[in-house]
DNA sequence: AAGAGTTTGTGAACGTGCGAACAAACTGAA
DNA sequence: TTCAGTTTGTTCGCACGTTCACAAACTCTT
Protein backbone atom coordinates (compact mmCIF):
# COMPACT_ATOMS: atom_id res chain seq x y z
CA UNK A 1 0.00 0.00 0.00
CA UNK A 2 2.57 2.73 1.24
CA UNK A 3 5.80 1.49 -0.51
CA UNK A 4 7.58 4.77 1.07
CA UNK A 5 8.36 5.29 4.35
CA UNK A 6 7.17 8.02 6.59
CA UNK A 7 9.60 10.73 7.71
CA UNK A 8 9.33 10.49 11.65
CA UNK A 9 8.62 14.60 11.66
CA UNK A 10 5.24 13.60 9.74
CA UNK A 11 4.17 10.27 11.47
CA UNK A 12 4.04 12.40 14.69
CA UNK A 13 1.75 15.51 12.95
CA UNK A 14 -0.69 12.93 11.22
CA UNK A 15 -2.58 12.55 14.94
CA UNK A 16 -2.75 16.32 14.68
CA UNK A 17 -4.16 16.02 11.21
CA UNK A 18 -6.62 13.35 12.53
CA UNK A 19 -7.80 15.73 15.18
CA UNK A 20 -8.41 18.46 13.20
CA UNK A 21 -10.51 16.40 10.27
CA UNK A 22 -12.44 15.09 13.64
CA UNK A 23 -13.34 18.38 14.91
CA UNK A 24 -13.99 19.28 11.31
CA UNK A 25 -16.54 16.14 10.81
CA UNK A 26 -18.08 17.46 14.17
CA UNK A 27 -19.09 20.40 12.13
CA UNK A 28 -20.57 19.16 9.43
CA UNK A 29 -17.79 20.20 7.01
CA UNK A 30 -17.54 17.52 4.61
CA UNK A 31 -14.70 19.02 2.68
CA UNK A 32 -12.28 21.13 3.05
CA UNK A 33 -8.74 23.11 1.26
CA UNK A 34 -5.51 22.44 2.47
CA UNK A 35 -5.52 25.57 3.96
CA UNK A 36 -8.56 25.26 6.05
CA UNK A 37 -7.16 21.79 7.43
CA UNK A 38 -3.58 23.59 8.09
CA UNK A 39 -5.29 26.25 10.60
CA UNK A 40 -7.36 23.98 11.98
CA UNK A 41 -4.30 21.58 12.73
CA UNK A 42 -2.03 25.02 13.23
CA UNK A 43 0.77 24.32 11.03
CA UNK A 44 2.32 25.56 7.41
CA UNK A 45 -0.26 24.59 4.47
CA UNK A 46 2.76 23.46 2.05
CA UNK A 47 4.11 21.51 5.44
CA UNK A 48 0.28 19.86 5.38
CA UNK A 49 0.13 19.37 1.73
CA UNK A 50 3.89 17.93 1.76
CA UNK A 51 2.88 15.67 4.68
CA UNK A 52 -0.21 14.20 3.31
CA UNK A 53 1.76 13.87 0.08
CA UNK A 54 3.44 10.88 1.73
CA UNK A 55 0.65 9.14 2.38
CA UNK A 56 -0.75 9.07 -1.02
CA UNK A 57 -2.86 11.39 -3.97
CA UNK A 58 -6.06 11.75 -1.80
CA UNK A 59 -7.07 15.15 -2.54
CA UNK A 60 -8.21 16.91 -5.80
CA UNK A 61 -6.57 19.54 -7.06
CA UNK A 62 -8.70 22.52 -7.57
CA UNK A 63 -11.07 21.40 -4.86
CA UNK A 64 -9.83 20.29 -1.72
CA UNK A 65 -9.60 16.75 0.74
CA UNK A 66 -13.27 15.01 0.94
CA UNK A 67 -13.18 15.05 5.30
CA UNK A 68 -13.96 11.62 5.64
CA UNK A 69 -11.73 9.79 3.07
CA UNK A 70 -8.64 11.44 3.90
CA UNK A 71 -9.52 10.43 7.79
CA UNK A 72 -9.58 7.16 7.18
CA UNK A 73 -7.19 7.06 4.90
CA UNK A 74 -4.96 8.61 7.84
CA UNK A 75 -6.45 6.32 10.11
CA UNK A 76 -5.20 3.54 8.08
CA UNK A 77 -2.08 4.95 7.69
CA UNK A 78 -1.44 4.85 11.43
CA UNK A 79 -2.77 1.47 12.15
CA UNK A 80 -6.13 2.83 13.92
CA UNK A 81 -8.33 0.44 11.70
CA UNK A 82 -7.42 -2.28 14.19
CA UNK A 83 -7.89 -2.77 17.53
CA UNK A 84 -4.82 -1.86 19.81
CA UNK A 85 -5.11 -3.62 23.76
CA UNK A 86 -3.05 -1.84 25.93
CA UNK A 87 -1.70 -2.35 29.74
CA UNK A 88 -1.21 0.33 32.58
CA UNK A 89 1.07 -0.44 34.95
CA UNK A 90 1.14 1.78 37.96
CA UNK A 91 -2.01 2.79 39.37
CA UNK A 92 -1.43 5.52 41.54
CA UNK A 93 -2.43 9.33 41.06
CA UNK A 94 -1.38 9.10 37.25
CA UNK A 95 -2.45 5.52 36.60
CA UNK A 96 -6.13 6.71 37.84
CA UNK A 97 -6.32 9.28 35.86
CA UNK A 98 -4.62 7.33 32.71
CA UNK A 99 -7.27 4.67 33.33
CA UNK A 100 -10.17 7.02 33.48
CA UNK A 101 -8.81 9.07 29.91
CA UNK A 102 -11.58 8.73 27.77
CA UNK A 103 -8.72 9.46 24.55
CA UNK A 104 -6.99 6.25 25.88
CA UNK A 105 -10.41 4.15 24.59
CA UNK A 106 -11.61 6.52 21.76
CA UNK A 107 -9.25 6.01 19.34
CA UNK A 108 -8.80 2.05 18.83
CA UNK A 109 -6.70 2.23 22.19
CA UNK A 110 -8.65 -0.76 24.81
CA UNK A 111 -7.24 -0.91 28.56
CA UNK A 112 -7.02 -4.79 28.74
CA UNK A 113 -5.49 -4.45 32.16
CA UNK A 114 -4.29 -2.24 34.96
CA UNK A 115 -1.75 -3.52 36.93
CA UNK A 116 -0.09 -2.14 40.35
CA UNK A 117 2.33 -4.13 42.91
CA UNK A 118 0.53 -2.69 45.57
CA UNK A 119 -1.49 -5.94 46.90
CA UNK A 120 -3.70 -3.84 48.89
CA UNK A 121 -5.04 -2.37 45.77
CA UNK A 122 -5.84 -5.71 44.01
CA UNK A 123 -9.55 -5.79 42.80
CA UNK A 124 -10.32 -2.12 43.50
CA UNK A 125 -12.44 -0.79 40.41
CA UNK A 126 -10.78 1.68 38.26
CA UNK A 127 -13.13 3.16 35.06
CA UNK A 128 -14.89 -0.35 35.64
CA UNK A 129 -11.61 -2.45 34.63
CA UNK A 130 -10.14 -4.04 38.33
CA UNK A 131 -6.44 -3.83 39.48
CA UNK A 132 -4.75 -7.17 39.08
CA UNK A 133 -1.30 -8.38 40.24
CA UNK A 134 1.39 -7.10 38.10
CA UNK A 135 2.83 -11.06 38.04
CA UNK A 136 -0.32 -11.75 35.87
CA UNK A 137 1.16 -9.35 32.84
CA UNK A 138 2.88 -12.11 31.12
CA UNK A 139 -0.37 -14.07 30.68
CA UNK A 140 -2.56 -11.04 29.73
CA UNK A 141 0.26 -10.35 27.29
CA UNK A 142 -0.07 -13.15 25.44
CA UNK A 143 -3.79 -13.91 26.51
CA UNK A 144 -4.98 -10.50 24.49
CA UNK A 145 -1.89 -10.06 22.44
CA UNK A 146 -1.14 -6.65 23.64
CA UNK A 147 1.53 -5.00 21.76
CA UNK A 148 1.42 -1.51 23.70
CA UNK A 149 2.80 -1.45 27.57
CA UNK A 150 2.67 2.30 29.88
CA UNK A 151 4.21 2.97 32.60
CA UNK A 152 3.25 5.01 35.29
CA UNK A 153 5.13 3.57 38.09
CA UNK A 154 7.74 5.66 40.40
CA UNK A 155 10.70 6.11 38.52
CA UNK A 156 12.67 3.89 40.58
CA UNK A 157 10.12 0.74 39.52
CA UNK A 158 10.07 1.85 35.47
CA UNK A 159 12.94 -0.33 33.91
CA UNK A 160 12.57 -3.52 36.04
CA UNK A 161 8.94 -2.94 35.14
CA UNK A 162 9.87 -2.31 31.57
CA UNK A 163 12.09 -5.31 31.45
CA UNK A 164 9.43 -7.76 32.49
CA UNK A 165 6.91 -6.02 30.16
CA UNK A 166 9.57 -7.13 26.70
CA UNK A 167 10.28 -10.19 28.66
CA UNK A 168 6.79 -10.85 27.97
CA UNK A 169 6.34 -9.93 24.00
CA UNK A 170 5.39 -5.63 24.41
CA UNK A 171 7.45 -4.13 22.21
CA UNK A 172 6.28 -0.59 22.27
CA UNK A 173 6.02 1.35 25.67
CA UNK A 174 4.97 4.76 26.62
CA UNK A 175 6.77 6.13 29.62
CA UNK A 176 5.31 8.37 32.19
CA UNK A 177 8.76 7.25 34.55
CA UNK A 178 11.24 10.27 34.72
CA UNK A 179 14.19 7.58 33.76
CA UNK A 180 15.51 6.74 31.00
CA UNK A 181 14.91 3.51 29.85
CA UNK A 182 17.52 1.15 28.15
CA UNK A 183 15.71 -1.44 26.13
CA UNK A 184 16.83 -3.20 22.65
CA UNK A 185 16.56 -1.41 19.47
CA UNK A 186 13.58 -3.56 17.99
CA UNK A 187 11.32 -2.11 21.51
CA UNK A 188 10.13 1.47 20.73
CA UNK A 189 10.32 3.66 23.73
CA UNK A 190 7.81 7.14 23.84
CA UNK A 191 8.80 9.24 26.94
CA UNK A 192 6.10 12.13 28.54
CA UNK A 193 8.20 13.81 31.04
CA UNK A 194 5.68 16.67 32.39
CA UNK A 195 8.94 18.05 33.91
CA UNK A 196 10.71 18.77 31.45
CA UNK A 197 8.42 20.23 29.61
CA UNK A 198 7.93 23.01 32.41
CA UNK A 199 12.00 23.43 32.13
CA UNK A 200 11.32 24.06 28.87
CA UNK A 201 9.05 26.87 29.18
CA UNK A 202 10.95 28.28 31.92
CA UNK A 203 13.92 29.03 29.54
CA UNK A 204 11.75 30.52 26.86
CA UNK A 205 10.26 32.90 29.72
CA UNK A 206 14.18 33.76 31.15
CA UNK A 207 14.71 34.61 28.26
CA UNK A 208 11.63 36.83 27.80
CA UNK A 209 11.91 38.75 30.80
CA UNK A 210 15.84 39.07 32.06
CA UNK A 211 14.76 41.69 34.66
CA UNK A 212 14.06 40.03 37.35
CA UNK A 213 14.13 42.40 39.43
CA UNK A 214 11.95 43.12 42.69
CA UNK A 215 9.21 40.71 41.00
CA UNK A 216 6.83 38.93 43.48
CA UNK A 217 6.91 35.20 43.15
CA UNK A 218 10.46 35.17 45.37
CA UNK A 219 9.45 35.60 48.37
CA UNK A 220 7.49 32.62 49.63
CA UNK A 221 9.69 29.50 50.17
CA UNK A 222 8.75 26.25 48.43
CA UNK B 1 26.58 35.39 29.96
CA UNK B 2 25.09 33.35 27.22
CA UNK B 3 25.54 35.45 24.00
CA UNK B 4 24.74 33.07 21.87
CA UNK B 5 21.50 31.62 20.90
CA UNK B 6 20.76 27.80 22.28
CA UNK B 7 19.47 25.55 19.47
CA UNK B 8 15.78 24.14 20.03
CA UNK B 9 16.33 20.87 20.01
CA UNK B 10 19.81 21.21 22.89
CA UNK B 11 16.89 23.31 25.02
CA UNK B 12 14.70 20.24 25.13
CA UNK B 13 17.74 17.83 26.09
CA UNK B 14 18.94 20.02 28.68
CA UNK B 15 16.31 18.52 31.23
CA UNK B 16 17.34 15.33 29.89
CA UNK B 17 20.97 16.10 31.22
CA UNK B 18 20.17 17.46 34.26
CA UNK B 19 18.14 14.36 35.31
CA UNK B 20 20.78 12.40 34.57
CA UNK B 21 23.39 14.50 36.58
CA UNK B 22 21.12 14.15 39.62
CA UNK B 23 20.99 10.32 39.60
CA UNK B 24 25.08 10.51 39.38
CA UNK B 25 24.88 12.86 42.37
CA UNK B 26 22.32 10.12 44.22
CA UNK B 27 24.83 7.67 43.45
CA UNK B 28 27.79 9.69 45.14
CA UNK B 29 29.32 10.11 41.52
CA UNK B 30 31.47 13.40 41.65
CA UNK B 31 33.12 13.55 38.23
CA UNK B 32 31.86 12.01 35.31
CA UNK B 33 33.03 11.68 31.66
CA UNK B 34 30.80 12.91 28.46
CA UNK B 35 30.62 9.08 27.50
CA UNK B 36 29.52 8.22 30.87
CA UNK B 37 26.87 11.16 30.97
CA UNK B 38 25.68 10.37 27.52
CA UNK B 39 24.59 7.26 28.69
CA UNK B 40 23.08 7.91 31.71
CA UNK B 41 21.21 10.28 29.42
CA UNK B 42 20.41 7.71 26.24
CA UNK B 43 22.11 9.87 23.91
CA UNK B 44 25.35 9.94 21.36
CA UNK B 45 28.21 11.57 23.56
CA UNK B 46 29.31 14.03 20.60
CA UNK B 47 26.18 15.27 20.75
CA UNK B 48 25.93 16.05 24.61
CA UNK B 49 29.44 17.47 23.95
CA UNK B 50 28.15 19.89 21.31
CA UNK B 51 25.18 20.59 23.44
CA UNK B 52 26.97 21.72 26.58
CA UNK B 53 29.45 23.66 23.91
CA UNK B 54 26.67 25.80 23.46
CA UNK B 55 26.50 26.92 27.28
CA UNK B 56 29.85 27.16 27.52
CA UNK B 57 33.12 25.30 28.43
CA UNK B 58 32.30 23.94 31.37
CA UNK B 59 34.41 20.70 30.99
CA UNK B 60 38.39 19.71 31.63
CA UNK B 61 40.30 17.80 28.71
CA UNK B 62 41.60 14.76 29.45
CA UNK B 63 39.29 14.79 32.97
CA UNK B 64 35.87 14.96 32.33
CA UNK B 65 32.77 17.43 33.98
CA UNK B 66 32.35 18.30 37.83
CA UNK B 67 28.81 16.65 38.59
CA UNK B 68 27.63 19.43 40.85
CA UNK B 69 29.07 22.42 38.78
CA UNK B 70 27.55 21.27 35.73
CA UNK B 71 24.41 20.76 37.50
CA UNK B 72 24.66 24.37 38.69
CA UNK B 73 25.73 25.88 35.15
CA UNK B 74 23.03 23.93 33.21
CA UNK B 75 19.92 24.94 35.81
CA UNK B 76 21.30 28.43 35.73
CA UNK B 77 21.03 28.37 32.36
CA UNK B 78 17.51 27.41 31.89
CA UNK B 79 16.77 29.43 34.52
CA UNK B 80 15.81 26.97 37.89
CA UNK B 81 18.34 28.83 40.01
CA UNK B 82 14.64 31.43 40.38
CA UNK B 83 11.46 30.00 41.68
CA UNK B 84 8.71 29.98 38.99
CA UNK B 85 5.22 30.22 40.44
CA UNK B 86 2.67 28.18 38.16
CA UNK B 87 -1.56 27.38 38.16
CA UNK B 88 -3.09 24.55 37.19
CA UNK B 89 -6.48 24.75 35.90
CA UNK B 90 -9.26 22.01 35.72
CA UNK B 91 -8.78 20.05 38.39
CA UNK B 92 -9.85 16.75 37.48
CA UNK B 93 -9.14 13.05 37.05
CA UNK B 94 -5.24 14.42 35.36
CA UNK B 95 -5.26 17.75 37.57
CA UNK B 96 -5.67 16.11 40.74
CA UNK B 97 -2.42 13.92 39.49
CA UNK B 98 -0.40 17.22 38.81
CA UNK B 99 -1.30 18.84 41.74
CA UNK B 100 -0.09 15.48 43.55
CA UNK B 101 3.25 15.29 41.22
CA UNK B 102 6.59 16.09 43.22
CA UNK B 103 8.51 16.50 39.65
CA UNK B 104 6.87 20.01 39.89
CA UNK B 105 7.48 21.30 42.93
CA UNK B 106 11.18 19.55 43.32
CA UNK B 107 12.70 21.86 40.71
CA UNK B 108 11.89 25.44 41.45
CA UNK B 109 8.27 25.38 40.31
CA UNK B 110 5.66 26.07 42.76
CA UNK B 111 2.00 25.68 42.44
CA UNK B 112 0.30 28.90 44.12
CA UNK B 113 -3.25 27.76 42.93
CA UNK B 114 -5.51 25.49 41.79
CA UNK B 115 -8.85 26.24 39.57
CA UNK B 116 -12.00 24.84 38.49
CA UNK B 117 -14.81 26.02 36.69
CA UNK B 118 -17.27 23.55 39.25
CA UNK B 119 -18.25 25.51 42.20
CA UNK B 120 -18.98 22.01 44.17
CA UNK B 121 -15.29 21.69 44.10
CA UNK B 122 -14.49 25.04 45.59
CA UNK B 123 -12.47 24.50 48.81
CA UNK B 124 -11.69 21.03 48.62
CA UNK B 125 -7.97 20.24 49.36
CA UNK B 126 -5.81 18.83 47.05
CA UNK B 127 -1.88 18.35 48.18
CA UNK B 128 -2.45 20.71 50.98
CA UNK B 129 -4.03 23.00 48.31
CA UNK B 130 -7.48 24.26 48.20
CA UNK B 131 -9.09 24.50 44.84
CA UNK B 132 -10.19 28.50 44.21
CA UNK B 133 -12.87 29.67 41.38
CA UNK B 134 -11.44 30.28 37.87
CA UNK B 135 -12.33 34.12 38.29
CA UNK B 136 -9.96 34.30 40.99
CA UNK B 137 -7.38 33.99 37.90
CA UNK B 138 -6.17 37.43 37.25
CA UNK B 139 -5.63 38.10 40.96
CA UNK B 140 -3.82 35.25 41.51
CA UNK B 141 -1.09 35.80 38.61
CA UNK B 142 -1.24 39.66 39.45
CA UNK B 143 -0.36 38.51 43.40
CA UNK B 144 2.30 35.83 42.87
CA UNK B 145 3.87 36.77 39.42
CA UNK B 146 2.56 33.94 37.82
CA UNK B 147 4.79 33.30 34.47
CA UNK B 148 3.41 29.81 33.73
CA UNK B 149 -0.34 28.30 33.46
CA UNK B 150 -1.57 24.90 33.08
CA UNK B 151 -4.52 23.67 31.28
CA UNK B 152 -6.06 20.36 32.58
CA UNK B 153 -10.06 21.01 31.31
CA UNK B 154 -11.84 19.63 28.97
CA UNK B 155 -10.70 20.27 25.35
CA UNK B 156 -13.94 22.37 24.76
CA UNK B 157 -12.97 24.98 27.53
CA UNK B 158 -9.15 24.96 27.06
CA UNK B 159 -8.86 27.68 24.41
CA UNK B 160 -10.94 30.16 26.99
CA UNK B 161 -8.86 29.41 29.30
CA UNK B 162 -5.85 29.87 27.78
CA UNK B 163 -7.54 33.71 26.57
CA UNK B 164 -8.20 34.37 30.30
CA UNK B 165 -4.78 33.43 30.97
CA UNK B 166 -2.63 35.51 28.61
CA UNK B 167 -5.01 38.28 29.30
CA UNK B 168 -4.35 37.79 32.93
CA UNK B 169 -0.50 38.35 32.02
CA UNK B 170 0.57 34.75 31.57
CA UNK B 171 3.13 34.60 28.78
CA UNK B 172 3.48 30.41 29.04
CA UNK B 173 1.47 27.38 28.54
CA UNK B 174 1.37 23.89 28.88
CA UNK B 175 -1.81 22.37 27.74
CA UNK B 176 -3.02 18.98 28.15
CA UNK B 177 -6.21 19.41 26.47
CA UNK B 178 -6.36 17.93 22.79
CA UNK B 179 -6.92 20.96 21.10
CA UNK B 180 -4.91 23.08 19.13
CA UNK B 181 -4.82 26.69 20.90
CA UNK B 182 -4.42 29.63 18.83
CA UNK B 183 -2.43 32.21 21.20
CA UNK B 184 -0.37 35.70 20.25
CA UNK B 185 3.05 35.74 18.50
CA UNK B 186 5.00 35.89 22.23
CA UNK B 187 2.82 33.03 24.21
CA UNK B 188 4.43 29.93 24.04
CA UNK B 189 2.37 26.62 24.24
CA UNK B 190 3.66 23.19 24.53
CA UNK B 191 0.97 20.88 24.40
CA UNK B 192 1.26 17.50 25.61
CA UNK B 193 -0.92 14.77 23.87
CA UNK B 194 -1.12 10.98 25.04
CA UNK B 195 -2.94 10.33 22.52
CA UNK B 196 -0.79 11.23 19.91
CA UNK B 197 1.70 9.18 21.50
CA UNK B 198 -0.09 6.28 21.79
CA UNK B 199 -1.17 7.14 17.96
CA UNK B 200 2.67 6.72 17.28
CA UNK B 201 3.73 4.01 18.72
CA UNK B 202 0.87 2.33 17.23
CA UNK B 203 2.19 3.29 13.54
CA UNK B 204 5.83 2.21 14.01
CA UNK B 205 4.17 -0.97 15.89
CA UNK B 206 2.09 -1.72 12.70
CA UNK B 207 5.04 -1.45 10.44
CA UNK B 208 7.22 -4.21 12.53
CA UNK B 209 4.41 -6.51 12.33
CA UNK B 210 2.34 -6.41 9.41
CA UNK B 211 0.96 -9.87 9.16
CA UNK B 212 -1.54 -9.78 11.41
CA UNK B 213 -3.21 -13.00 10.61
CA UNK B 214 -5.45 -14.66 13.50
CA UNK B 215 -3.74 -12.57 16.32
CA UNK B 216 -5.14 -12.10 19.58
CA UNK B 217 -6.54 -9.25 20.54
CA UNK B 218 -8.85 -8.49 17.73
CA UNK B 219 -11.68 -10.33 18.33
CA UNK B 220 -13.03 -8.43 21.33
CA UNK B 221 -14.60 -5.12 20.48
CA UNK B 222 -14.25 -2.17 22.09
C1' DA C 1 60.86 17.54 31.34
C1' DA C 2 59.04 14.69 27.98
C1' DG C 3 55.97 11.52 26.22
C1' DA C 4 51.96 8.43 26.46
C1' DG C 5 47.23 8.31 27.43
C1' DT C 6 42.71 10.52 28.03
C1' DT C 7 38.90 13.48 27.11
C1' DT C 8 36.93 17.85 25.68
C1' DG C 9 35.41 21.17 22.21
C1' DT C 10 34.71 21.94 17.36
C1' DG C 11 35.06 21.89 12.19
C1' DA C 12 33.18 19.57 8.41
C1' DA C 13 30.19 16.24 6.06
C1' DC C 14 25.84 14.39 5.87
C1' DG C 15 20.94 13.85 6.48
C1' DT C 16 16.40 15.62 7.64
C1' DG C 17 12.92 19.13 7.79
C1' DC C 18 10.75 23.44 6.33
C1' DG C 19 8.63 26.91 3.41
C1' DA C 20 8.30 29.41 -0.99
C1' DA C 21 7.11 28.95 -5.47
C1' DC C 22 5.19 26.81 -9.37
C1' DA C 23 3.47 23.41 -12.78
C1' DA C 24 -0.23 20.10 -13.13
C1' DA C 25 -4.98 19.15 -12.72
C1' DC C 26 -9.42 20.21 -11.64
C1' DT C 27 -14.11 23.32 -11.86
C1' DG C 28 -17.18 26.32 -13.87
C1' DA C 29 -18.59 30.05 -16.97
C1' DA C 30 -18.94 31.85 -21.58
C1' DT D 1 -14.39 24.26 -26.60
C1' DT D 2 -11.73 27.67 -24.41
C1' DC D 3 -10.27 30.40 -20.76
C1' DA D 4 -10.04 32.17 -16.06
C1' DG D 5 -9.85 30.81 -11.39
C1' DT D 6 -8.70 27.47 -7.76
C1' DT D 7 -6.09 24.11 -5.24
C1' DT D 8 -3.11 20.12 -5.06
C1' DG D 9 1.41 17.74 -5.42
C1' DT D 10 6.21 18.52 -6.00
C1' DT D 11 10.62 20.72 -6.83
C1' DC D 12 14.21 23.56 -4.99
C1' DG D 13 16.98 26.27 -1.88
C1' DC D 14 17.98 26.89 2.82
C1' DA D 15 18.31 26.17 7.74
C1' DC D 16 18.71 23.04 11.36
C1' DG D 17 20.29 18.80 13.61
C1' DT D 18 23.36 14.80 13.96
C1' DT D 19 27.56 12.29 13.74
C1' DC D 20 32.39 11.59 12.65
C1' DA D 21 36.87 12.66 13.32
C1' DC D 22 40.57 15.23 15.19
C1' DA D 23 43.31 19.02 17.18
C1' DA D 24 43.76 21.11 21.63
C1' DA D 25 44.39 20.62 26.38
C1' DC D 26 44.69 18.19 30.39
C1' DT D 27 46.87 14.19 33.75
C1' DC D 28 50.10 10.99 35.08
C1' DT D 29 54.15 8.16 34.74
C1' DT D 30 58.90 7.75 33.98
N1 LIG E 1 1.22 12.53 39.03
C1 LIG E 1 1.54 13.13 37.90
O1 LIG E 1 0.89 14.06 37.43
C2 LIG E 1 2.74 12.71 37.17
C3 LIG E 1 3.08 13.45 36.09
C4 LIG E 1 4.18 13.07 35.35
C5 LIG E 1 4.89 11.99 35.69
N2 LIG E 1 4.57 11.29 36.75
C6 LIG E 1 5.34 10.11 37.04
O2 LIG E 1 4.48 9.01 36.91
C7 LIG E 1 4.82 8.04 37.88
C8 LIG E 1 3.61 7.77 38.73
O3 LIG E 1 3.19 8.95 39.37
P1 LIG E 1 2.06 8.90 40.46
O4 LIG E 1 1.87 10.28 40.93
O5 LIG E 1 0.89 8.17 39.93
O6 LIG E 1 2.77 8.03 41.63
P2 LIG E 1 2.06 7.12 42.71
O7 LIG E 1 3.06 6.85 43.77
O8 LIG E 1 0.75 7.71 43.08
O9 LIG E 1 1.74 5.77 41.94
C9 LIG E 1 2.71 4.81 41.65
C10 LIG E 1 2.05 3.44 41.62
O10 LIG E 1 2.96 2.48 41.12
C11 LIG E 1 2.86 1.30 41.90
N3 LIG E 1 4.12 0.56 41.80
C12 LIG E 1 5.28 0.81 42.45
N4 LIG E 1 6.22 -0.09 42.09
C13 LIG E 1 5.64 -0.94 41.22
C14 LIG E 1 6.10 -2.06 40.50
N5 LIG E 1 7.36 -2.48 40.60
N6 LIG E 1 5.24 -2.70 39.69
C15 LIG E 1 3.98 -2.26 39.57
N7 LIG E 1 3.49 -1.18 40.21
C16 LIG E 1 4.32 -0.54 41.03
C17 LIG E 1 2.57 1.78 43.29
O11 LIG E 1 1.95 0.76 44.04
C18 LIG E 1 1.65 2.97 43.01
O12 LIG E 1 0.30 2.57 42.99
C19 LIG E 1 5.98 8.61 38.66
O13 LIG E 1 7.18 8.11 38.09
C20 LIG E 1 5.89 10.08 38.43
O14 LIG E 1 7.14 10.70 38.49
C21 LIG E 1 3.48 11.61 37.50
N1 LIG F 1 -7.04 11.82 32.39
C1 LIG F 1 -5.95 11.72 31.68
O1 LIG F 1 -5.08 10.86 31.90
C2 LIG F 1 -5.69 12.64 30.57
C3 LIG F 1 -4.60 12.40 29.82
C4 LIG F 1 -4.29 13.25 28.77
C5 LIG F 1 -5.09 14.32 28.51
N2 LIG F 1 -6.15 14.53 29.24
C6 LIG F 1 -6.93 15.71 28.95
O2 LIG F 1 -6.85 16.55 30.05
C7 LIG F 1 -8.07 17.19 30.26
C8 LIG F 1 -8.60 16.86 31.62
O3 LIG F 1 -8.79 15.48 31.76
P1 LIG F 1 -9.49 14.90 33.03
O4 LIG F 1 -9.52 13.43 32.86
O5 LIG F 1 -8.88 15.46 34.24
O6 LIG F 1 -10.99 15.48 32.86
P2 LIG F 1 -12.04 15.80 34.03
O7 LIG F 1 -13.35 15.95 33.39
O8 LIG F 1 -11.87 14.81 35.11
O9 LIG F 1 -11.58 17.20 34.62
C9 LIG F 1 -11.81 18.40 33.97
C10 LIG F 1 -11.96 19.49 35.01
O10 LIG F 1 -11.97 20.77 34.37
C11 LIG F 1 -12.96 21.56 34.99
N3 LIG F 1 -13.40 22.59 34.04
C12 LIG F 1 -14.25 22.45 33.01
N4 LIG F 1 -14.40 23.62 32.36
C13 LIG F 1 -13.64 24.52 33.00
C14 LIG F 1 -13.39 25.88 32.81
N5 LIG F 1 -13.94 26.56 31.79
N6 LIG F 1 -12.56 26.52 33.67
C15 LIG F 1 -11.99 25.83 34.66
N7 LIG F 1 -12.19 24.52 34.91
C16 LIG F 1 -13.01 23.87 34.08
C17 LIG F 1 -14.05 20.61 35.37
O11 LIG F 1 -14.83 21.12 36.42
C18 LIG F 1 -13.24 19.37 35.81
O12 LIG F 1 -12.96 19.42 37.17
C19 LIG F 1 -8.98 16.72 29.15
O13 LIG F 1 -8.90 17.66 28.07
C20 LIG F 1 -8.36 15.43 28.72
O14 LIG F 1 -8.61 15.16 27.37
C21 LIG F 1 -6.47 13.72 30.28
Amino acid sequence: MSPTRIPEATVARLPVYLRALNSLLDSDIRSCSSEELATAAGVNSAKLRKDLSHLGSYGTRGVGYDVEYLRYQISREIGLTQDWPVVIVGIGNLGHALANFSGFSSRGFRTVALLDADESRHGELVAGCPIRDFGELGQIVREHGVAIGVIATPASAAQAVCDQMIAAGIRSVLNFAPTVLSVPEDVDVRMVDLSSELQILAYHEQRKAPHVEGAPGTEGVA
